[in-house]
DNA sequence: ACCTGAACACCGTTCAAGT
DNA sequence: ACCTGAACACCGTTCAAGT
């Protein structure tokens, strides 16, 4: 597991293959249908481990701030392993590796006091946003490290024609700027601050 | 790109190679390398040709259900063909299909009154959410057809040592019953909440 | 049990050859 | 230009054979 993770660090997913993986163990690739039934099982192993590998947050002055500490974990786990994106799939819903993620949001927000439906409700949709936060990411990695990116797309959006995208073009002209954390940030905090003020089914 | 389509439907992504598209056309898989430089290319082809069938609703009594409306005609894109969550990066980020549905919802925000700062926080969040509600969905989609999938969960929840996880032992009591449309309702309310309270930064 | 080697049915892509 | 056929370098997996 360890070996394909090295590759997977390397190459990406679609890098790991049995030949590769065998290669690099100094063995052939059918060595390993003595382990696993398949390529399937060797990739729920790995997501297993990456998993796994969440720290979570154990202390933090509130329970709205460790609720938030957990979120910003989970959301560097998954930047740091873009792989677990396709590999959470493979996890089983009970698998003790997820139980623990759940245990310590479902904490919190018991112990803020929000009902059982709430709590789903909410869990649910702080799980979605990291997670399409986390899938929208590579294609935003530039946008992070060139620093006249976002001036650049601004231009880019005020070359539109108006007659078309009239708000697009308007857009562009001083086109505010937001790293990746930020803009996760702002779809966390206005997530959290929907539990404070109490919503449940419709917070309109 | 519509044959193409129509593997896709029948079989998934996987199921699409050139040698099943020629078959399907009646000509040998070489022949596409005249249209196509590569299969990336008829991936962003087919990609684009979804996503160009986004219906933006044009009408609604207010801005902010407009917006609503948007919002849910997207995630009803993206659960009726999943394939875009992946053909997604390969669409270019200024291709007119993008441009169309950032327009109506930039539009949405303007007329609410929402600075810039904000709206590309919101908007951004609001893409985040549809994405990441969409790429959980398919491992989801038994839990609305299932009648008693709720229930089971909730038994293989109480079914939990409750000294190891006491919150999740606790609450598959009386666990909340949630359709998935449901979840998607709640986050995305509670976003829109957000826009409304006028949070930009630090909601909390 | 653990590992190998050959083979099979697939891929995307290159290349030379046709019309 | 449009399309073909053969070939190449890859896949995951099966199967029979070894220790």
């Amino acid at each position: 597991v360890s070996a394909a993770i090295a590759i997977i660090k390397e190459e990406g997913l679609g890098g790991l293959t049995t030949r590769r993986l065998g290669q690099r163990l100094g063995v052939q690739q059918m060595a390993f249908y003595t382990y696993f039934r398949d390529k399937n099982e060797i990739l729920r192993a790995v997501g297993l481990e990456l998993l796994g590998r969440f720290e979570i947050p154990q202390a933090a002055p509130s329970d709205i701030e460790l609720l938030r500490a957990v979120m910003w974990e989970y959301f560097r786990l998954l930047i740091d392993n873009p792989e677990l994106l396709e590999l959470d799939p493979y996890i089983d819903e009970l698998a003790p590796e997820r139980l623990r993620v759940l245990e310590a949001i479902h904490g919190c927000l018991h112990r803020l006091g929000i009902d059982k439906h709430a709590a789903v409700g909410t869990a649910s949709n702080l799980r979605r946003l990291v997670f399409g936060t986390a899938s929208v990411y590579p294609a935003r990695r530039a946008w992070d490290d060139e620093a006249d990116h976002w001036a650049k797309i601004g231009r880019e959006l005020t070359a539109l024609p108006p007659d078309v995208y009239p708000h697009m073009h308007e857009l562009g002209r001083d086109f505010p700027a937001f790293t990746q954390h930020q803009v996760f940030e702002f779809g966390l905090e206005t997530l959290l601050a929907g539990i404070i003020s109490g919503s449940t089914e419709h917070p309109l």
